[in-house]
DNA sequence: AGTATATTTCAATATTTCAAGAGTTATTGA
DNA sequence: TCAATAACTCTTGAAATATTGAAATATACT
């Protein structure tokens, strides 16, 4: 992920709405969740709904997949890595400091 | 870090100029760098810099000391870490495909 | 004191983002 | 086909944020 990539995400994530979208479907897994489910679940209004999932959508965050008259949404954990990833090394340099959080069972900060 | 906090960070890195300090400024290490100096790296105007730099600061990104007649700024690693810490962790749930990435020598994604 | 440098503050403008509601499309089942 | 459901789009007005340039403040040097 690039300096540009990883600004658009974060944008995307920049809301509280949104983040609460993603750490929900996060904890859906690969299956994901439809946009009412997550709605219900994040306390938001369908257009409010369409108009997030949109956003995290065109982020690159989150992916979407019809299922009849559902459309189910899946956190993209690739993206989601990648933009870790862009903080820690790119961003980061990888400093000591920083890294020292993300070993194995730390949770540091 | 907890969500809001995280939250308050995460906005104040989704913007072009600031997410070029924090990287201009974690490469600067302990020793940090003044407003000006910043300002040129990144190619931003003074009122611009002050603008971008109070709201790093007040997002808990950078530190701030004066010297003589410089401000200095210093990335907040600790801060830092602990941004990326929370979206490791609190928000992606240590998923296994997520923290992949930031074992020692990763970058998977 | 007077001048130069570094940074911040302020006011005006422009842009972006958000929330809510009305209306639209697609799908299902009676 | 008709009604119900699920999700999306569009529009509106309000609120937040960014940019610019000018003025103000703080510090250093002579």
């Amino acid at each position: 992920m690039n300096r540009i990539e990883a600004l658009k995400a974060i944008g995307a994530l920049s809301q509280e709405t949104r983040l609460d979208i993603i750490r929900y479907l996060v904890q859906c897994g690969e299956e994901g969740a439809a946009a009412g489910q997550i709605g219900k679940a994040v306390g938001a209004s369908a257009s409010r709904m369409s108009f997030h999932l949109s956003a995290l959508e065109h982020a690159g965050l989150v992916s979407s997949e019809r299922q009849s008259r559902h459309m189910i949404y899946q956190a993209n954990f690739a993206s989601l890595g990648g933009l870790i990833s862009f903080l820690l090394n790119d961003c980061c340099g990888n400093h000591p400091d920083i890294a020292a959080c993300c070993l194995p069972g730390e949770n540091c900060c």
